[in-house]
DNA sequence: CCCCGGTACTCAGTCTTGCTATCTACTGCT
DNA sequence: AGCAGTAGATAGCAAGACTGAGTACCGGGG
C-alpha cells in the first residue's frame, strides 16, 4: 500500500488501538507487532508509541510498568471507562463514514465509465484575473 | 459529531470527492452543498476548494471554466484516467481498513470484558514513573 | 571484551490535510 | 446602495503520522 494509507490512518489508528485494548491490555511493542502481523506493514514504531502517549495523556487508559525479562520495562496499557466511551464514539463516527462510503461505492461501480459528451465548448476563455 | 470526525476525514475526504466525481462531473460549490446534504455538516467550504485544487495539481481531474448565470464562473471538474486509478487505489485501501475494523468491532462486542489472564501476574506493582 | 541483534520506549523535526477566517467577484432583490 | 446568495481563492494554524536517531537492557559470536 502506498502513502494513501498514511493519511487515511489519521484518526482511524487511534480507534484501532482502542479496540485492541478493549479486548485485553497490552504494551506498545506488542501492539506494533500485532499490527504488522495483520498487514499494517507500513505503520512506524514511533507512531504507535506516540499515539499511546497521547491517549494516556487524555486519560483514556491506565498504565502500569511491568519489568520485562529481556529489555527495558514494558508500559502496559488498560482501557478505562473514559477509553470505552471514546471507543464507542469512534464506532459511531466510523459507522457514519462507512455507510456513506459504501453508498458511494455502489453508485460508482455500475457506472464508472460513461462518457456523456455534452460539453458545450464555450469555456474557451481560460482567463484567470 | 465532534472533532473526532475531523481527523478521520483526513485522506477519506479525498476519496469521497473522487467517488462523487466518478459519478458525474461537478464544481466545488455543488460538491460542498451535496456533502452538507448528506450529513457531513461540519465540512468547511474552504476545505473542499483546497482539496479540489490539490487533486487538480496532481493531475487527477480535468477542469473547465463554465460561466454561471448567477455568480462567478464555475470550475467544473471531471475525473480523468489517473483519477479513476487513484479512486481504485482508494477503494483498495478503504476495504483493507474496513475489513480489519469490522473484525475488531466484532471481537469487541462479544467480549469487551473478559480477562484472559495469561500474563503471569507479576505486574501487580502499579508503579507509574 | 565488545559489538551486534532483539526487545522496549522516547523524541525532535517534517509533511499532509482539514479548519478558521478573510477576501474577491458577480447577480438580483429590496 | 446595501445585502444575501452563488462561486472560488488563500494565509495561517492544529493534529496526526512518518523519519531517523537515541536510550536502555539482555544474550551470544567474533
Amino acid at each position: 500500500m502506498g502513502k494513501q494509507a498514511t493519511e487515511m490512518l489519521k484518526g482511524v489508528l487511534e480507534g484501532i488501538v482502542l479496540a485492541i485494548l478493549a479486548r485485553r491490555r497490552a504494551y506498545g511493542y506488542e501492539i506494533t507487532a500485532w499490527l504488522r502481523d495483520q498487514g499494517f506493514a507500513d505503520i512506524a514504531e514511533g507512531t504507535v508509541y506516540a499515539l499511546l502517549i497521547r491517549i494516556e495523556q487524555r486519560g483514556l487508559v491506565d498504565v502500569q510498568k511491568v519489568p520485562s525479562e529481556k529489555g527495558p520495562p514494558r508500559k502496559v496499557y488498560t482501557l478505562n471507562e473514559q477509553g470505552h466511551a471514546q471507543l464507542a464514539e469512534f464506532w459511531t463516527t466510523w459507522s457514519f463514514l462507512a455507510d456513506h462510503l459504501e453508498q458511494l461505492r455502489g453508485a460508482d461501480e455500475h457506472g464508472a465509465d460513461e462518457h456523456s459528451d455534452d460539453r458545450h465548448s464555450d469555456d474557451t476563455q481560460g482567463e484567470k484575473r
